[in-house]
Formats: structure tokens, C-alpha cells, sequence
DNA sequence: CGAGCGCTTGAGCTGATTCAACAGACGTGG
DNA sequence: CCACGTCTGTTGAATCAGCTCAAGCGCTCG
């Protein structure tokens, strides 16, 4: 299971050959289960394994002083938070579980095994580290220069994307099970304002979230609102912004 | 040159053998002169090589639809802007000179074999390139949670540190020739803003900045208001944001 | 000496915050 | 089965940090 996530995800930013692919599925390594507010990592920890998630979903965050946090990313089934423990000794931030998840836990020495094995594994792992270094960047400057209706278009539409990629869309819909609060957390705002600006964006019949998940009814206009350019996600079958195949007419509509 | 800085860089992150440090200083790359504004790559760029700064100050950056821009980073002499260049193929940012600047330009099959040779700089490399993603998560941090004068003392604390690692450091002060506008880029505050920001830090006595030049009077309470803690920098002989040895009583005091 | 760039200042505006109250959903224990 | 506390979402009103627009100043360089 653990092997499969990997190799799912890593196909997703590179091509991997069946002999990469098979040493991949080899991988072992332990299943944790998480309960909800649980932290898998904690700033300051000395971990000697990395982390994929195999069903839940997680965030990165890091508390400030005052009380308030800052969540780094959300990451989904079949992502890998925490590859930079490979390399960088201690925690400086935390991997904490937003709901229920399940994880699995995969020892440095055998990850290191396998690089050394097989170079183009290596190579992948060392880009899927370096993607998340540009989704940084993008969340920096998302945070630092949308207003929050365009930060949050923008960050609907990442993660709308991601599922795409990790094969977790349904029609037009991904799982999303964040809080509010949670989302002002991502987004440096405050739980009331993320409320109306929500309020807004439901209102312009783009994109709802409703009961942790997410629904995207426009995702080319709510790329537009956002500035969202996936090339940053640097996905192999990545959709463009700008051509997007169109959708079905979603069922959830006769709700409204 | 290039590998003297190479080797500068890597030692301030790692320990490197007499080989690793043989094999760094040997390798090859041109050096180029930049002039102010210029960019040595830019977004969509598909690079076969990557950048050590050797003298002068650059920035990675990005511009938005409506013409602002957000500064993902600044690079002093010896640091290492592009390495993620070495396995994310096309650039979703640009990296540009903040003044006249040398860089040296290191081609990708030379580091690749570097790294092949010395699986220790390979370790190293990645190290770097992972605590430059710490440093975009926590100028993520920064931007979105701190009030303008934290993030600002936030942003002077990580450059003055950093140039004290790369051996930079005169007294107490460090070249930061950036202008108030460029300032407002990397913070995400408009020009009047920051303006009006430093001058309460002037004020306050903790420090200064003026002609290019970072003077820090009080780390501590600088780190203290900005909230500072070096731990992301994972610098090998990093000061402790608490513990920091007392500076003699700086001669440009004088000009007051 | 004039042009341009960077810095400074003022005044009014606005997006987001704070504080406070309330409503609905859910789970737990009596 | 209901009562109650907790968690999440919603709304209103007052406040404030940072923005916009606009003008002016001083330095440097051609």
C-alpha cells in the first residue's frame, strides 16, 4: 500500500521505469493510524523516517509566539510531506493530522537503500522535494499579495488540482476537510473573515465548500480570480490554466 | 573563485572532507558580470546550469498580473540561488541582480558528475536546496502572520545572520542594498509603508538601514520583536536567537 | 542644470481585524 | 431520550493597519 502511494505519486511529476516502479512497490514500512489534531512530527523532533498519506488528509504549521499559527500546506493521500527529513536533522515545523488519517511511515535507511539502488528514484524524490520548495514560494506570494478572495480562488484551485493529479477528483469535486480556521490558518486570515469571504466566492456560483469538500463549478474563471498558473505544481500531465476541458453539468446543482 | 565559494557555502551547512573539498574547488563554470535589474534567469527559462553568487546581491522573484511583484528571496556572495534548477526543468520565477553583481555559472553534467563522484557534496547540495525551502516557508510565515515592523526586524535578523555565515559581516553590520521599494516586494508592504516602518525601527535604536548597508545595534531585541529564532537556517555554527555574544559599541554610532 | 531615482510626508480610504453574540450540529452522559 | 457542552459557522459594529494618491525634497549623474 505504502508502495503503490509512492509509486503513484511519484509518476505524477516524473516517468519511472518497471524497474523503478517494481523497487518502488518493494518499499516497507510501517502504517500508523492518526487521530484528528495529531501531530505525526513536531518542531523540534529528530525523525529518522519520512512520511506518505495513505488516506486523511494533513497539514504542516508552525505555532508563533501569540498563539496564532501558520500552515505551510495541506497534503493529501499518496503526497509525502516530509522528504526533507532525508537531509535537514530536525523538525522547524510541524505535520499534523486535520482529520482522521492514516500514514505510512517509511524508514530513512530504507528510502536511502533504495536511492542508491535506483538512481532515477533519487532523482524523483529529490524534484518532489523541490516542488514543494516552489509551492512554498507560491503560497509566500499568494499570502503576501492577493486579496483574500483571490488567495482563497488560489489556493481552491491547487488543491483541486493536486486531487487531480492523485486521482482523487469526482466529477468536480475534491475532498477539502479544513475548518474555517483552519483555512485562515493557510491563508493569514482570520476564521470571520474567511467565513465572508467564502460567503462571496459561494455567491459568485464558482466553487462551494461544504462539509470538508470541495466543489469547483468554474475552475477556469476561479483561476482567473485567483492568478492560479499550475505550472508551478511542475505536474507531468498537468491541465493548463487557460485550456481546460470542460466538465459536466455537476448533479450537486439540482441541490441549489 | 567558484569553487572557493562552493566550498565556503557548503562548509557553513555541513562538514566536508579534504576530498569532497579538493573535488569542489576544481569545478568548472563561467563567471559573468550582471548589470543592476538584470535577470540571469527568468520564469519559463529551461536552464542547463546553475548560479553561485560571487559578488554583489540578487533576488529570486516573480512578477504578478497587475504589475507588482512578490521577492521569494535575496542571495549574497557565496549562496546558491538555482540549485533546484538540477531537477525542476523550466523556472516559475526569475532570479535577478539587485545591484552589479559576479555570478559564477556552473553547468548542470559538471555538478551531476561532482555529485556522482562525491556522494557527500551530492548530500549537500540537496541539504541546501532543502533549507532554502525552510527559508521560503518561513518568509511564508513571516509575511502572512507578522505586523510590517516584526516582519521587518524578521527579514533584517535571517540577512544579517546569514551574512555572518558566509563570512560577511563587518562589526556589526552586512550590505543589504536594497531600496524601500524592493524591501516592500520581499515583505509585501508598499513602498510608503515600508518607509514609514523603518523609520520607528531607526527609532528604536535596534537598528538601521542606510546606503546599502545594514547596521544592527541589538540582535536580541531585534530577533525578540521580529520574532527570530535561526533554527530554519540549519546553519551548522548558528548563533541561538537567545545567546548571542555582545558586539563592541560600533564606531558609526559616532555619526549620530 | 535638468532629469530621474529614491526617500519622505500628509490626508483620506478600505480591507481585514477584533470583540461579541448567537445558531445549528454533534456527541456524550445522566 | 433529553440536556448539555463543544465545535463550527454566521452576523453586526467598531476599530485599525496598511494602502492610495499626491506632493515635495535631495542626491547623483549625464
Amino acid at each position: 500500500m505504502i508502495g503503490e502511494a509512492l509509486c503513484r505519486h511519484l509518476s505524477s511529476i516524473g516517468e519511472l521505469s518497471d524497474e523503478d516502479a517494481g523497487a518502488l512497490l518493494r518499499v516497507k514500512g510501517e502504517v500508523r493510524r492518526l487521530d484528528k489534531g495529531r501531530d505525526v512530527l513536531s518542531a523540534g523532533d529528530v525523525p529518522h523516517f519520512s512520511v506518505i498519506v495513505l488516506k486523511g488528509f494533513l497539514c504542516r504549521h508552525s505555532w508563533k509566539r501569540d498563539g496564532t499559527r501558520q500552515i505551510h500546506s495541506f497534503y493529501m493521500a499518496t503526497e509525502t510531506p516530509c522528504l526533507e527529513t532525508l537531509h535537514i536533522d530536525y523538525m522547524d515545523n510541524s505535520l499534523g493530522a486535520v482529520m482522521p488519517s492514516t500514514v505510512g511511515i517509511v524508514p530513512h535507511p530504507e528510502l536511502f537503500r533504495l536511492m542508491e539502488q535506483r538512481s532515477r528514484v533519487q532523482a524523483l524524490l529529490w524534484r518532489e522535494s523541490l516542488v514543494q520548495a516552489a509551492v512554498f514560494r507560491e503560497w509566500l506570494t499568494r499570502n503576501s499579495t492577493l486579496p483574500a478572495h483571490s488567495a482563497m480562488a488560489h489556493l481552491f484551485c491547487e488543491m483541486f488540482v493536486r486531487a487531480e493529479a492523485a486521482g482523487l477528483l469526482v466529477a468536480n469535486s475534491c475532498d477539502m476537510p479544513t475548518t474555517q480556521e483552519i483555512l485562515g490558518h493557510a491563508l493569514g486570515l482570520t476564521a470571520v473573515h474567511v467565513n465572508r469571504t467564502l460567503q462571496l466566492l459561494r455567491q459568485s456560483g464558482l466553487v462551494d465548500l461544504r462539509n470538508g469538500r470541495l466543489y469547483v463549478h468554474d475552475f477556469d474563471q476561479l483561476a482567473q480570480i485567483g492568478e492560479f498558473d499550475p505550472h508551478y505544481l511542475h505536474l507531468r500531465h498537468g491541465r493548463s490554466s487557460a485550456r481546460r476541458r470542460t466538465i459536466d453539468a455537476p448533479m450537486y446543482m439540482a441541490l441549489n
